[in-house]
DNA sequence: GCGTGAAAGTGACCAGAGCA
DNA sequence: TGCTCTGGTCACTTTCACGC
């Protein structure tokens, strides 16, 4: 493959000749956290921050349910990690191990947390943006027998990660992500809000509680079986408007490849439960 | 520190019972 | 014959704990 000018081919791929490539290992340390005995009481319910690795999945770590004591973290192999840490995902079948955070508070995680401390010579956040994006190749670097892997600290020492010269430029390029995350974020919770209003506004417009201008102007409200409406609307059944035909479930037998799909009475039923449920 | 067994929780899928 | 609901099974996921 042809490399432009100005770059350079390395481990982690093409990068700008002036970044270079170093193993985590190379330029931090990291360590892994513990759970202390579920069996003594004392050790749970105190005020040191415990976290979980479901926990990973807030990316951005504000807070964290887990809670234990002083006794127990001294009698535990889990340590309190610093701000700042990097944290990923080690073990577990699931979508857990790979995933990775950032902690914004001093927390001790279990030992299916990995922790790599933060130091001066890189930025955490643009580390936690590279590893971040880094998801599948963590997920193939501990893929093991029967869909249950490991990460472990040797393998995530011995990675690559590509390293723009100066602070500033890795503070530019983080902030740049961050910014788009946050922008993401707002567009989300944008919609969200939106989203609330048409409900709003689907109550009041399909009862007739407000109607829409040059509808309806000088009319009044009269009860019905369905509760009070608008004067000049009507009552009718479905059946009054729309011809109705039931179907049946088709057994698994009787099930051929074709074109047209199959919905169950079951399926409609699961479908309800989870509309009903958001 | 690491690997792995075991337990618990969750959700999807499916079959069958009871009823109209 | 078809509708509705319930419960069983299975796969997946997460967590904890223990031995090496």
């Amino acid at each position: 493959m042809e490399v432009k000018p100005g770059y350079k081919q390395t481990e982690v791929g093409v990068i700008p000749e002036d970044w270079e490539v170093k193993r985590i290992g190379d330029f931090t340390d990291c360590t892994a956290g513990g759970t202390p005995s579920t069996k003594v009481p004392n050790y749970w319910g105190g005020d040191i921050r415990w976290m979980r690795s479901g926990e990973l999945h807030l990316k951005e770590v504000d807070e964290v349910e887990g809670r234990i004591t002083e006794e127990g973290l001294r009698n535990s192999s889990t340590k309190i990690v610093p701000e700042n840490c990097i944290l990923i995902g080690l073990a577990g079948q699931g979508k857990t191990r790979g995933t990775v955070a950032i902690n914004r508070i001093p927390l001790c995680t279990n030992q299916s947390i990995a922790a790599i401390f933060p130091n001066k010579s890189f930025v955490p956040k643009y580390l936690f943006h590279n590893l971040n994006s880094r998801y599948k190749q963590f997920r193939e670097l501990s893929s093991g027998e029967g869909g249950r892997g490991g990460l472990n600290l040797t393998l995530i020492k011995s990675m690559y990660v590509p390293l723009p010269p100066t602070l500033t430029e890795q503070t530019a390029i983080a902030t740049a992500l961050s910014d788009a995350d946050a922008l993401i974020q707002s567009l989300e919770r944008l919609i969200a809000k939106k989203r609330d209003v048409k409900q709003g506004a689907m109550q009041e417009l399909l009862t007739g509680k407000k109607r829409l201008p040059g509808f309806g102007e000088g009319k009044g409200y009269k009860q019905t079986e369905i509760g009070v409406i608008p004067e000049d609307w009507l009552v009718k059944t479905i059946a009054e408007i729309a011809p109705l035909q039931r179907g049946f479930d088709l057994p698994t037998t009787q099930l051929k490849e074709g074109s047209y799909p199959v919905v169950y009475s079951n399926v409609m039923s699961t479908l309800n439960c989870r509309i009903e449920s958001r």
